[in-house]
DNA sequence: TATTTAAATGAACAAATGTTCTTTTACTTT
DNA sequence: AAAGTAAAAGAACATTTGTTCATTTAAATA
């Protein structure tokens, strides 16, 4: 997306930050070239029609950051960084909100989602599905490395991930109305805290000495 | 609501349908009075304008089930109830996901979110603080009671609250696509179990039998 | 029953919107 | 410099869409 000649970069640009803040179906074409600064019409020298502009998002969502919460690293290089790990996954949550390209996609992730099955789709299956697998195949590896307790990875992959989900849909939910987001942004860490202390194994001789 | 003339009831219902499904900028007037079965023409003999209708939909969502997570009962009385009491809210969320009229109203408020100011306040209000600080009063009465870890009560009750919203809108979004949500349910359960069982003060006479 | 009020119809309008087409401009290639 | 190509502008068109209005129909009231 990067290589495109720069009107068409541009009208892509503005249509993320649009589709983003407005919705797809509130967008009009006459927006776009506005934000753009060139006519309606040679939108059309770029883009087939207004459609296309929206499958060319959808099709880019799947390079973007918005997926990579693990930056492609394998479950077994990293899962013993531990508490670590989980919170550099966390972090990544973070930046997505507060990054400013980022933070548009996931909003127009979640504003079409229930008007694009495609969308629908990316989501399931590289944000969602693609992500806690990832995670449960790391918590796995904790439990038969006895770092963590036993128990349905899945389950906890789960749990790990929702927190992280619905902090960041709070993020990008209070900059929509320029609010302060200060407290939000700390539950991220409160998360990893909260969690590793509460699935990790405690080593047996510190607790003793109570 | 329930005692409008039937025919603005109709169109009212129509319309949650619609903004819900499609989202209120992608739905027409023509549509809402398809569904009605009445002309067009006709809805303005209830509504100002299409925007009213929207604004009362959000106004109304006040009265709706989408926010009484605790059947409107005090603190005091239900804190003892202890896991049964996460069980009871954590089935609300299911339930709310899973009735044809409270499910149209998520979706509605989750599609809509990032167009309407008012649904914002409504959700950030009456949906989220609403419900979260009076989990942190629980929770607060419990760790005061002994029956649970002594935190932080407003990490708790997100940590406990954004699991289930999440699987909520996993249910929702797997029901636009007419998919199966057998696994999905089984998830406001577990989470219920997870969170339960590793903060509750596990009795001592017990745990020292092992 | 006669009268008033409310609600539905059908037609129409004005504005908005996606798109096309022709012409003009600017840049690249020979 | 000339020719060719890509992109921009400007005007225009066909639909769609929210809304209005005069008229008819139905229901409630006196």
């Amino acid at each position: 997306m990067s290589k495109l000649s720069g009107t068409k970069k541009k009208i892509y640009d503005a249509s993320v930050k649009l589709f983003a803040e407005k919705g797809y179906k509130a967008t009009t074409v006459r927006e776009i070239a506005k934000v753009v600064g060139i006519q309606q019409s040679a939108i059309y020298n770029h883009f087939k029609n207004k459609e296309a502009i929206l499958d060319e998002i959808i099709d880019n969502l799947s390079n973007s950051h918005l997926i990579n919460l693990f930056e492609d690293k394998e479950p077994k290089e990293i899962y013993k960084k531990g508490k670590s790990l989980l919170k550099q996954v966390s972090n990544m949550f973070k930046l997505i909100s507060y990054d400013t390209k980022t933070d548009l996609l996931f909003r127009f992730m979640m504003q079409e989602l229930f008007n694009n099955e495609r969308l629908r789709i990316f989501y399931n299956e590289e944000f969602y599905q693609k992500n806690v697998k990832k995670l449960s195949i790391v918590f796995f590896m904790m439990m038969q490395d006895e770092m963590i307790e036993s128990m349905d990875p899945l389950v906890l992959a789960n749990e790990f991930f929702s927190p992280l989900f619905f902090y960041q849909l709070q993020i990008v939910r209070l900059k929509a109305d320029n609010k302060s987001t200060a407290v939000a942004a700390t539950l991220f860490e409160k998360h990893t805290d909260f969690f590793w202390d509460r699935i990790r194994i405690k080593n047996e001789k510190k607790d003793q000495l109570f």
